[in-house]
DNA sequence: CGAATTTGACCGGCGC
DNA sequence: GCGCCGGTCAAATTCG
């Protein structure tokens, strides 16, 4: 990697040092890209390839806790993400026809530039809802502020559809109930919370701060690009993801998690490659693997965002695009489940 | 040599 | 019942 490119590192870190964000990333660096990731701070991972510095690659990680189970909070979620994403300068991140195969939902901002419009929208999609996908399975979500939707979009016309943020919640068993199937049919199978993501990459398995065993590798149907099978390697986590390519936009690989993890990412507890290059002052002393923060009521976002403003708030930066992070971290950071 | 990956076999659900 | 399909298993193979 080039001198530049750590420099690039540097003033990129820094600044979001300077903003509030936390101090510990890792990175991933392939070929000519350098990326830094930001998974150890759940639901948000953010993807910045400094080679292309236009470009911010964003996920949601759910796998850290229960999803969001009601609407209010789905709506917070995806507002704080289309905010968090507008706080840097950047191109849209293009996915709007993506057939995501098997995921059960993706989350994506919609042919939106970020920088042109203080509206806001996130496009979620139901396979459920249909099968085969088709592009109209995707449905929008716009935030209060939100100006019209593009022309062009799919999901024109759609807004009063409910959101359904994953599969094995509450809402997507109300939601197959209501198409008739009894509670014993529906308890039969029941799977462990999933969230699909996309994103534009060279790199299939991103680097998310976990370490992982790939288990099998399927063909897809009407698709070039296999799907892989990987299991969590730590001791009883059961979680599992899949990673496949889309075969409309090779250059779009879509991650798909299911369940959450018992137990912290190993990359946090030792520190992340980051402090490898990037200059030590930036990450001395150690971090705690996460902040501290108070239990919150996930189905009250109202009232986690009340908690952590009285205990965080001095740390955050005085502005309003971060409004919303701190609240859907600390939702997302306590896991009931974790021993 | 142990760990990780590969890959064909196998299984269960689902639609016809 | 049959075939398709997504997902998993596990023996063989490769990797570090």
């Amino acid at each position: 990697m080039s001198e530049q490119t750590k420099d690039a590192a540097h003033d990129h870190h820094s600044m979001l040092l300077s903003q509030g964000f936390p101090s510990f990333p890792t990175t991933t660096t392939t070929h000519d890209h350098h990326l830094i990731n930001y998974s150890h701070y759940p639901p948000f991972m953010m993807y910045h390839d400094l080679q292309n510095p236009t470009t911010h690659q964003f996920h949601h990680t759910h796998h850290h806790h229960n999803p969001p189970h009601d609407h209010d909070l789905c709506s917070l979620f995806l507002q704080a993400s289309a905010d968090y994403i507008t706080t840097a300068p950047s191109t849209p991140f293009h996915l709007s026809s993506n057939n995501c195969s098997s995921s059960e939902v993706a989350v994506c901002n919609n042919n939106k530039n970020w920088n042109d419009s203080n509206s806001h929208e996130v496009v979620i999609r139901d396979i459920a809802a249909e099968n085969p996908p088709t592009p109209n399975s995707w449905r929008s979500f716009s935030s209060p502020e939100a100006g019209s939707v593009d022309e062009d979009s799919s999901c024109k016309g759609k807004k009063d559809l409910q959101l359904e943020v994953c599969e094995g919640g509450d809402i997507g068993k109300s939601k197959k109930l209501k198409a008739g199937k009894t509670k014993e049919e529906e308890n039969k199978k029941q799977r462990e919370a999933r969230f699909a993501f996309m994103t534009k990459s060279e790199v299939d398995n991103l680097e998310d701060g976990y370490r992982w065993r790939k288990y099998g590798q399927k063909a897809v149907k009407n698709s070039a690009f296999p799907r892989s099978y990987y299991r969590c390697t730590s001791q009883k986590c059961s979680v599992k993801k899949r990673i496949e390519r889309s075969h409309e936009d090779p250059s779009v690989v879509i991650t798909t998690y299911e369940g959450q993890h018992n137990h912290h990412s190993p990359a946090t507890i030792r520190g992340g490659a980051a402090a490898a290059f990037l200059a030590p002052s930036l990450f001395s002393p150690p971090p705690p693997a996460f902040p501290i923060l108070p239990q919150v009521d996930i189905f009250s976002p109202s009232t986690a965002a009340q908690q952590y403003s009285q205990q965080q708030q001095p740390q955050l930066p005085d502005h309003h695009h971060y409004s919303l992070f701190p609240d859907m971290l600390s939702s997302f950071l306590q896991n009931p489940h974790d021993p």
